[in-house]
DNA sequence: AGGGCCGGATGTACACTGTACGGGCATCGG
DNA sequence: CCGATGCCCGTACAGTGTACATCCGGCCCT
């Protein structure tokens, strides 16, 4: 009953953002997104075509949020490297809306502003237009897919007993993995990484690489 | 009604994965599988706790059919780049599963298959626990967030008019696009990448790096 | 000032979802 | 023959997204 503030796009998505956060994307409904604005869920409709476009709103939210870096005086590596690391950070910190972020790609000014510092600095350091446009894919590839690994604990449910919903076919872990025996060694080297070491190690992995191609020369 | 044949996990995982490649992850309801499957939605439940469950299962199923190349006189890079195109390819021949190989790690020994076949090539190779740990999460990484660009059009949508379901504030392509310049420039680029290109560039570079990692001797 | 209008907000209704619960069934061990 | 034990299914319930019709409040035009 205290929202009463007027209704806007902005507030909408920040509410939904606000609601994500707090019970994952599945707990949020129209009818408890309407509720928390202080009206019902059939308002949302006057500036959201779709429960979709809500969600695409909530992308642009937190996307926005990422660090742009003005270039003046920095190596290219460290302007993707703040970039790289804030967008970590920020989906991190909205860790239930991670998921957005990955499927909608920004499209507002706001959410495009980190893609324009990324873009500048590679263009002043050389990269010519498609250079520029694959390193772009192979760090989005990179983000989304730590992010994809890191959100479920990923190798936490794949250490744990395997098919865990099934129920049939258990697979004892102590005599089926010696149909698997190379997995069985690796696994608990793969339960004790570190989300932040890995991350900076595959980066680094990148640039080094993205490297190569401006000393031979961009295009 | 032809459908009396007896129910299986087995079977009730290939009738959803055959309904999710029709009609999309969302136009799968426990009530159409059953219908499918020749009962009722509430027969499913005998052999699987959840929907998520059966979504498990689907998971598992598709990442049983990625090749497990047997490393006999193999290179070890040759092993990984055959798994990594089988497994592109057996996600994008269901494309509308994709995302499910993406959030459930492998735990069947048919799913985890391909994933020792990996293991074993790289141990060949004088890789140590962590780095073959370590090269995992970055090929599993960069495979995930390549699927992630290549589902949606990821740069198609990014292209289109900005904010599509937003009723208000459609950015205008040539007036707003001059806050955003190099975004403006780069945009050609991106839209004229091919897919199998850019995912062997980045797989490629990769490579090259583990390679660095054992010419420095492991560990 | 009065009347028309129109866009934002909303109430109701519908088709559909996942699944808890309780009963029916056939098969098998005693 | 009698239980019993899995498999199967029918019903019921709470909750979902949203189409559609309605309402209300402020603006413009005459």
């Amino acid at each position: 009953m205290p929202e009463r503030e007027k209704l806007t796009e902005r507030r909408i998505a920040e509410e939904a953002l606000g609601l994500i956060d707090e019970d994952g994307i599945d707990g949020l409904s129209m009818r408890k997104l309407g509720q928390r604005l202080g009206t019902t869920s059939m308002s949302i409709y006057t500036y959201f075509t779709d429960k979709e476009a809500v969600l695409a709103g909530v992308a642009q939210l937190i996307l926005s949020e990422v660090d742009a870096p003005s270039d003046e005086g920095l190596d290219w590596r460290e302007v993707v490297r703040r970039i790289m690391w804030s967008y970590r950070e920020v989906c991190h910190r909205h860790i239930n809306a991670a998921p957005l972020a990955i499927k909608y790609p920004p499209t507002t000014p706001d959410a495009l502003a980190f893609v324009e510092a990324g873009f500048r600095a590679l263009r002043r350091a050389g990269f010519d237009d498609q250079s520029i446009a694959r390193s772009y894919r192979a760090l989005a590839a990179y983000s989304f897919g730590t992010l994809a690994i890191e959100m479920n604990g990923y190798y936490a449910t794949a250490s744990a007993a395997a098919a865990p919903g099934a129920r049939r076919e258990t697979l004892h872990a102590a005599t089926l993995d010696k149909h698997l025996p190379t997995v069985a060694e690796i696994r608990p080297s793969l339960a004790e990484q570190h989300d932040a070491e890995e991350f900076e190690y595959g980066l680094e992995l990148i640039l080094t690489g993205f490297a190569d191609i401006t000393a031979a020369g961009g295009s």
